[in-house]
DNA sequence: ATTGCTGCAAACGATTTGCATGAGG
DNA sequence: CCTCATGCAAATCGTTTGCAGCAAT
């Protein structure tokens, strides 16, 4: 019960820490080499709170090391889903957007259509559905996307009822 | 409890006919025109079943008139999206997929990421939960999307237990 | 040394738009 | 007649790949 700032502090270095050891175990598992871009990528990835898009990820990355190429960034975010660190979120906006999601318990999105923001919501039924669904017609569920799509409550106040 | 078929038949020749009551008056507030190409491209869609990329339709309405153009097939799904007549299926795989949404009672897909293959199904928790998370966020929910992936029954035996 | 990594530029693929021509109201 | 619809071709935009030179093992 200390200090919440300390912890988060405390919680996202040891998150750090856990996320470069998985890293490095994946690379090694498939003989891939280490890089200091990669290492870059991967620390910058962990700060981020929300979603990033590759485009994101490599804005946050270029000011830290402007030598950094989309490419390098692309090519990590996929290897960080790979393994784990990272799983794609899906708006259907025609971006791919990514959040880590070691350690993350499962979560969802509501997306305002009007602004672009969203929140997340926490709605443990999915899962249900997802393992009774899979159960019911002898799939094997692996994972699902499910966001909501509407209007926030800033939003709404600004267009009054009708447009 | 007559034939199975005949009632499909009418039943879709009167979803046919509504449609194109839905879409005429979708045009005329609008203030947009009537055309021959759009009336073959609802008559085609509407005797889709499952879900068509643009892609798909057009080869469809190809079939039935070559010199209809993709754009064309393009524009009127979108229209029959706005008017209620389609909705999109998003599967996650970069091309937009339509159905026919009228009279349609809400369902989902599974689909398998091995074959492509995908199922219908009904959850109506995901209703509920739509309708909660909206209320306890303050936002106006419009729509969502759920879809689960994983392996069906046939891929799964072809491809027995470890890769 | 060998093999993977990087970053650029170019390829890609689905979607979207500009425009001249043709049809509907 | 005026406006919208059409169909072609070209533009768009995010994503993905080829390749020459660099870096890690």
């Amino acid at each position: 019960m200390a200090g919440k700032r300390v912890d988060d502090q405390e919680d996202s270095r040891a998150a750090l820490g856990e996320a470069k050891r998985i890293l490095r175990e994946h690379l090694a598992r498939l003989g891939l080499k280490q890089s200091a871009q990669r290492d870059a990528v991967l620390c910058i990835f962990m700060r981020t709170r929300e979603h990033v898009s590759t485009e994101d990820l490599y804005s946050l990355v270029k000011t830290h090391d402007p030598a950094i190429g989309y490419t390098t960034v692309y090519r990590a975010l996929k290897l960080f889903a790979q393994c784990g660190l990272a799983s794609e979120v899906e708006f259907h906006d025609g971006v791919a957007r990514y959040e880590h999601s070691l350690n993350r318990r499962t979560h969802h999105h509501m997306v305002c259509t009007q602004c672009g923001g969203s929140i997340e919501f926490f709605a443990p039924e999915i899962d249900e559905v997802q393992q009774r669904i899979g159960r019911e017609f002898f799939f094997t569920p692996a994972r699902h996307t499910f966001q909501i799509y509407g209007t926030c409550e800033a939003c709404r106040e600004k267009e009054p009822s009708a447009g």
